[in-house]
DNA sequence: CCAAGTGTATTGTTGTATTGATACACATGG
DNA sequence: CCATGTGTATCAATACAACAATACACTTGG
C-alpha cells in the first residue's frame, strides 16, 4: 500500500496524528480501505511525508483503540475485519454530520443565503 | 450589548480565543454586528462563559488588530467604522470557502454521492 | 538461523499554545 | 476627585505536539 492516500498537512493548526487518525476512519467508512488490507508502514508514512515514525505510531495505535485497524505483530497494521463491510450510507453520513452543523451555523453567521451557500458545495464536489 | 451574542465550546480542540474572533469575523462581515456597535465588555463575556478575562481580551486584541474592532480607551470596544458595511455577499462567501473545501474532502473520502450530502445541508440551513 | 522488515515503549528535548492570576493605566459619571 | 468601569501588560503554570535517538519484541524470507 502506497503511503500516498494520506494527505498531511504539516502547517495546520490540526494535529497531524489526528488528522490521519480523521482521514482513516473516512476512509475506511468509505470503502476506499477494505477490511484486511494492509496499511503502509510507520517508517514508509513518516519518510513519505516527513514527519516522526512515533507521530504516525501514535495514530495508529489510536486508530487500533478505536476498532478501525488490527495489529498484526511483526507484520504491520491491517484495517480491522468488521469494518467499512456493510456502512449504510446513512451511518456514513452521521460522520459527516457535525461537520455539516458547523457548516450551517456558519452561514447564518455571515448572513448567506441557504441556495448560495448549497449551490457552492455542490459545484465543489463535481469536480 | 450581552454577552450572549457569542457561542463558546469550552471541550471544542479550538482554542476559545479563535473560537471568538472566528466569530466576530463572521457576525460583522453578516451585518448582525454593525459599525460603531459597542460589544460587551471583557469581564461580562468571561463571567458569562465562565472563561478567563484575558482569553477574551486577547480575542479582542487579535480582533482590532485584523482591523475588526476599535478600542476606546477607558470605554470599552466598537466595531470598527469601515467594517461589514456593504460586505458583498461575495466577500462573505469568501470566509466560508475554505470550510466548504473541507467538507468536500471529507465527503469523497466518505465516498457520499453528492446529491445526499447537499440535500442534507440545505435541511440544515433551513432550520 | 538471521538479516530485514514490522509496530512500539521509553526517555528526553524543544517549541509553542493556552489559560490563569495579578496589577496596572486609562476614562467616565456621580 | 474617586469609585467604578474599561482593556491589557506581565509573569507563571501547564499542557500539548512533534521530534530525536534508542532499544525491544515480533515475523518473515532467504
Amino acid at each position: 500500500m502506497d503511503a500516498s492516500i494520506l494527505t498531511i498537512q504539516p502547517t495546520s493548526p490540526e494535529p497531524i496524528y489526528r488528522q490521519i487518525v480523521e482521514q482513516l476512519r473516512r476512509l475506511i467508512a468509505g470503502g476506499q480501505l477494505t477490511p484486511g488490507e494492509k496499511l503502509p508502514s510507520v517508517r514508509e508514512v513518516a519518510g513519505f511525508h516527513a514527519v516522526n515514525p512515533m507521530t504516525v505510531s501514535r495514530a495508529y495505535g489510536l486508530a487500533e483503540s478505536e476498532g478501525l485497524l488490527e495489529r498484526q505483530r511483526g507484520k504491520g497494521m491491517v484495517v480491522a475485519t468488521g469494518q467499512g463491510i456493510s456502512r449504510s450510507e446513512n451511518e456514513r453520513m452521521q460522520l459527516l454530520e457535525p461537520h455539516l452543523h458547523e457548516t450551517a451555523r456558519q452561514a447564518r453567521e455571515l448572513e448567506l443565503p441557504a441556495d448560495e451557500v448549497v449551490r457552492r458545495l455542490q459545484q465543489l464536489l463535481g469536480e
